[in-house]
DNA sequence: CGCTAGATTGAACCAAATCAACCGTAGTGG
DNA sequence: CCACTACGGTTGATTTGGTTCAATCTAGCG
């Protein structure tokens, strides 16, 4: 749903977007107001294969990027936060590689690859966080294969909540099915595995899909041991 | 190794590196002239950690991107061939991801990063290809996830196996252990389906870890029905 | 208040891991 | 030149974790 344009330069969480660092001068350079957006939880924001003429950068919410099997199955190979940028593939003129789904409202900036390729020829500012946008999600990529796709399925749910943990120790938990379909395992055996944190407490339920986490005993399930493993939740998006 | 100088100009791979579409002018951009290594099978390209000062091209041979877990697991996060560049992310200023390691005798053009920044803001046809490389490095991390880390045994070795013939329907297989790490199985496990695929004549061995392949019932086992599926063959690189 | 979709539990089954033994080949040293 | 060794490859037996399938429960909702 269009929800009118973005003012850049008040924007709340401009430091930790794609256009941070940017000078007055540099907007001036793009040709369009940049659109918001809000979908609802579920709606697609772009499927898979729909030639990218965008990206999206998360102003709120939760965006997952979801893999479609040929026999109905689904794999989530991401999980986008606010700050992050969806759809980064556009700007290599290539088709989208996951279909992007709203998990809660989510909030975006719609920017036309268009814009951003212009201005990333003539604004080091931008250029500079382009190649720390592609990295990031390279970095990402590669950390969903060692974090979600690794390891049995308690290790794999440890990891995922300290995924989702934030600063307060508790974390939001979506449906079993998606939660399967991050860490590559059948729902039932995500309940199984939930129920087993429950009575070992090392989470306990705040609200609906809402818990509070021991984050210290999960890391020590993560395999986290001090220090050893990078955090995958150091975001710097 | 050292092995001397590269000349640009003249690159026998020209058409599938980083350096395809510059034109004379660009190279004269380049402070120094790029030296070319080789490495021996098992030898180190550079370690996960370091901090990365130059980008790798692969002119021969195969190169396996590691990481090694705490504990000494090991897993391979991505397969680079010819053409392919490992350790992208030296051009953001990080530390390289991974540990690259040959897998058999690898040559390599070392560019150092500063060098392809310097040129990156000068050189919209360099430009064009960094982003190129950006994106099939995402993309294969990703289709690493769906293609490799997910389904069971036979199904990931089938697409391990297509990922690795070549236009002969033939291909070499490395150790046991190394397909393990790849697909996230044993060498075990690895061992008893290489071993069903010959029963089944999916494979049949021509010579040391060298064997034909029937990739038609290959692709029926790895799921690729008909069209569905991308091929994940289609390196771009 | 009944309906429905997702969540949960249970039981049987199966694929992969584990543990252990053995084989085969490439070195190595006498 | 051959015995010895070491290491990767192979096979087998057993265990375990996860899937599958089926039944039941629960919360939200018209």
């Amino acid at each position: 749903m269009f929800d009118g344009y973005a003012n850049c330069h008040q924007c709340d969480i401009r430091d930790f977007v794609l256009f941070a660092e940017l000078i007055d001068s540099d907007f001036d350079l793009i040709a369009h107001p940049i659109p918001k957006y809000i979908y609802e939880a579920g709606s697609i924001i772009y499927p898979a294969g729909d030639a990218g003429q965008a990206i999206f950068t998360v102003r709120h919410g939760i965006v997952k990027l979801v893999y479609f099997g040929p026999d109905g199955s689904q794999r989530i190979v991401g999980l986008l936060r606010v700050g992050s940028v969806a759809g980064i593939e556009a700007l290599a003129g290539k088709p989208y590689e996951q279909t992007a789904i709203a998990m809660d409202e989510v909030h975006v900036c719609r920017i036309a690859s268009e814009d951003v390729n212009r201005l990333d020829l003539v604004s080091p500012r931008l250029h500079r966080q382009l190649v720390e946008r592609w990295y990031i999600s390279l970095r990402d990529a590669n950390n969903w294969i060692i974090y979600m796709s690794t390891g049995e399925a308690k290790v794999r749910l440890a990891r995922l909540l300290l995924y989702l943990t934030g600063i307060e120790n508790e974390c939001e938990l979506f449906s079993r099915e998606d939660i399967g379909a991050v860490l590559g395992l059948t729902s039932e055996t995500v309940i199984r595995t939930i129920t087993d944190f429950k009575e070992a407490r090392l989470i306990s339920k705040k609200k609906r899909n809402y818990c509070k986490c021991d984050t210290k005993a999960l890391r020590s399930m993560a395999g986290y041991e001090s220090r050893s493993i990078p955090d995958p939740n150091q975001h710097t998006s």
